[in-house]
DNA sequence: TTCTAATTGAAAATGATTATCATTTACATT
DNA sequence: AATGTAAATGATAATCATTTTCAATTAGAA
């Protein structure tokens, strides 16, 4: 039951969960789970493919769900300042091309069974390259007097 | 001088090191050196744009030597099962097309200004997944006699 | 019901990373 | 050279996500 409570509570809403987030949201229908079965079940679902684990810089494991009905192939903008996360699904063809290709080539050559991939790209989001534009004019003028 | 003697360390063996790795390293050349100081240089070196920072599933962050004369584009596979790291090239001249179109278009659409960018392909290695099979075949032969 | 193995929750342990703080260093100005 | 000041450093303690332990509960098979 604390089970399939998680992945409910991971089917509803989709958004990059944290262990800790997922254990409050399930708690309200299943008061008894414990965080540590959380931890368990994230874990098991990720093993089965079910969900994936990411890592957005942010000291801890966000997960969501595998592509499928409810998911759809997608990759992610990480902000390195506020850490902001986009999904996108730009390309996603040509991505998939060559993703296809290369998953041909690098499993022969390494003989290596891929069974998923993600790419992050790094940088700036809008709101923190305006923060940065800000200090970065206050500096080169000094402080107003 | 800590710091010259962690950028250094980093260029001669250019594996993926840990932070802890990295400390031993230049331990030897320099005795003096703190962790701390480690951990706070790498995070500098980080930002600076030198070395770029990974997280293979190990629950540690790794490091290498960003894109340069010393090192080339590459991405990773990673075994899931025992935490191989791969560096791979392969493609990348069609990675590199794919990847510029694509930086193009998200940081028009999104207002985002892209640094860098990470693929790993997740997995097993030849080892593993020679070793998954055994299992396999002795769970369906079941226990010899 | 009875037995056994898997699952679970609570609590303690682990371990990478970060924060603190007193000391040292680098360096510009006398 | 002496002085003043801010940055850098090393040692140590604190943090906090994750893992481990372990006793209790549950789920099925017999
Ligand atoms: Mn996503
Ligand atoms: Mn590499
Ligand atoms: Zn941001
Ligand atoms: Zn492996």
């Amino acid at each position: 039951m604390p089970r399939q409570a998680i992945l409910e509570a991971l089917r509803k809403a989709n958004k990059h969960f944290s262990t800790e987030e997922l254990y409050h949201v399930v708690h309200k229908k299943y008061p008894a789970i414990g965080l540590a079965t959380v931890y368990r079940t994230l874990e098991l679902l990720c093993q089965i493919g079910l969900i994936f684990k990411f890592d957005f810089g942010d000291g801890l494991s966000r997960y969501e769900l595998a592509v499928g009905p409810d998911q759809n192939h997608h990759h992610h903008l990480i902000c390195t300042t506020c850490g902001r996360i986009i999904d996108f699904s730009e390309l996603v063809e040509e991505e998939t091309r060559v993703t296809r290709e290369l998953e041909n080539v690098l499993s022969k050559k390494y003989n290596f069974k891929i069974d998923s991939h993600q790419t992050h790209f790094l940088g700036l989001c809008e709101k923190c390259l305006s923060d940065l534009k800000g200090s970065d004019l206050s500096a080169a003028t000094g402080t107003l007097k």
